[in-house]
DNA sequence: TTTGGTACTTTGTCTTGCAAGGTATTGAAC
DNA sequence: GTTCAATACCTTGCAAGACAAAGTACCAAA
């Protein structure tokens, strides 16, 4: 069905827009790792794959926004556990700024 | 400052999820031509440069969301103006979906 | 020692935003 | 009648990033 495909695509191109954000939205309430992000993203409705997130993670960690620790786990492999730095608050901050003045422009163009 | 340059890079990835549904909002209200189209959004603080529009308009008229015709100007070459197809109509209505759902995505994260 | 589950990483492709440069039309100034 | 400024439209080349797919590695249980 071409609209099926349409409305993937439509929801898909939003989603890239805020999905820094929901990652640091996330870290800032408690640190986690990649594969659990993903589960909790899309428990969310926030669709998400590795080969996404996992560049993106480094990246923000290479900005200086996340730092990471390995953690043994119950079962597997170890863990790489994401958490949120000053300087990824700071950003986060601008993000919110950032957000709600999207919102506030897409209700003026309503 | 480095601190700017972030911001705006905060900024203008969010706008980009954004962009074809505030264009399909615009020409939902009224037709447009691609300058003054410019202008509308730069007010409404989302900003768009030419090179992205003249590309983006014609993606979504290939796609059957627009239509235009010619119009001669009072001063200058004639102008090119868009309208939304009842097809572009459809999908406007699936992008309201989708841009709620993801508020609401953000909304519950927050 | 093989199998299945978990986890992290990389590669290649495709899309898309954008800076920069280009073309064309019109009217007014010189 | 030619230059200039304003208005419009369009294209090219580069860079960033999302994602599918394939790869590597660890662990425990059968």
């Amino acid at each position: 069905m071409e609209k099926n495909v349409n409305t993937e695509n439509v929801r898909a191109q939003m989603r890239k827009g805020v999905l820094e954000y929901c990652i640091l939205l996330l870290l800032a309430k408690e640190d986690a790792y990649a594969s659990s992000i993903i589960t909790r993203l899309k428990e969310a409705n926030m669709i998400v794959v590795e080969g996404t997130l996992y560049p993106l993670l480094i990246r923000q960690k290479n900005q200086g926004l996340l730092q990471y620790r390995w953690e043994e786990s119950p079962q597997g492999p170890p863990r790489k556990y994401y958490a949120i730095t000053d300087k990824g608050r700071a950003q986060l901050e601008e993000m919110n700024n950032a957000w709600n003045e999207i919102t506030t422009t897409i209700d003026n163009l309503k």
